[in-house]
DNA sequence: CCTCGCATGTAACACGTTACATGATTCA
DNA sequence: TGAATCATGTAACGTGTTACATGCGAGG
């Protein structure tokens, strides 16, 4: 078995040609905010992708620097398919701001308001980030793949949206 | 330095003095959704926080059953409040629904529909815990810490509204 | 008597991040 | 010439889950 991270290169490997480099680079700009991932773990499953026959890397030396390209196989192709269809669509968040929170309930409302606006300023930074993001592909021709970039936007806009509600009605108890 | 795990633990003790499997029990059915531990995390981290002083463990028999019943102290109360105002509160989340999705873009609409399909009931599913957890805590006295469980159905209600939005939309360009 | 819940704990494993080591090429 | 970027990779570490081992007590 594959682990996710495995699926992921495959998924833009099937898109094209990539070194572990670029692969690690489109993770940054598209997938990360769902799903991450490090070198660390990238170069280890390129190696373990092409054992396996999913995947086949080529040296492409340029001058004296040296570039591996990997590209996918049918048999990779197969996997791919068949793992989007797993009906598997796990979601789990870590919230350190949700957690914090849970624990300042029980103290003065002053500290659950420092949280708040911290949650707040957190997640309004994200929600930039994304709408940037969607300014940039704008001109580019419609990409299918906005659907996860559409997804994160509204989550986020969410939010902030529920910090400021609830900074506000803490305020309003607190005069 | 403590894991947020340590702090989770600190913050139950703060309501007064719990065992490891109370503890578990707790987080299960409450901060589950955005922070969970298993024992294999618990009891480590209740023998480091002995140690440290942050807590203290007593031996309760009762009959010949073990119980060891841990309560906070000062210097724990001082440590929780410390990282509760620690600015940090990053929000990190998984989900492969939506990156089945993201890979899924550039096959079929079927198969889009089938992952986006799959993702409204795993969402449908958790909308439906928490909202048992709401009507379950209505006859209780209002639990201040209720603010984390509105945040978490106002997240998974968005959710399952979007994926209704999205597999309408997808229907419609189909047909 | 047997199952379920209470209760504690550990060892092995899986996963992922961080930091480090190394070196080429490009461009200001 | 020096910084940034391209490019590959590993070792150590941290964190968390799963599976297992063990045993008491209560109620049907």
């Amino acid at each position: 078995m594959l682990s996710n991270t495995g699926y992921v290169i495959l998924g833009f490997l099937a898109t094209g040609p990539h070194s572990g480099y670029e692969i690690k680079q489109k993770v940054d700009v598209s997938t990360r905010l769902f799903f991450a991932a490090s070198y660390g773990q990238i170069y280890p499953e390129l190696k373990k992708l092409d054992e396996q026959g999913l995947a086949t890397g080529e040296q492409h030396q340029q001058g004296q620097r040296a570039r591996v390209e990997y590209s996918i196989t049918d048999a990779g192709r197969a996997a791919l398919d068949e793992w989007i269809d797993r009906a598997v669509t796990k979601v789990e968040f870590r919230d350190e701001g949700l957690l914090r929170l849970f624990f300042a309930d029980t103290d003065s409302p002053e500290q659950r308001l420092r949280v708040l606006r911290a949650m707040r300023d957190d997640r309004a930074a994200t929600l930039a980030v994304l709408e940037q993001i969607k300014s940039k592909h704008l001109d580019e021709p419609v990409e299918r793949r906005g659907l996860a970039l559409d997804y994160g936007l509204g989550l986020f806009e969410y939010a902030v949206n529920w910090c400021d509600r609830t900074i506000a009605e803490l305020e309003q108890q607190a005069k």
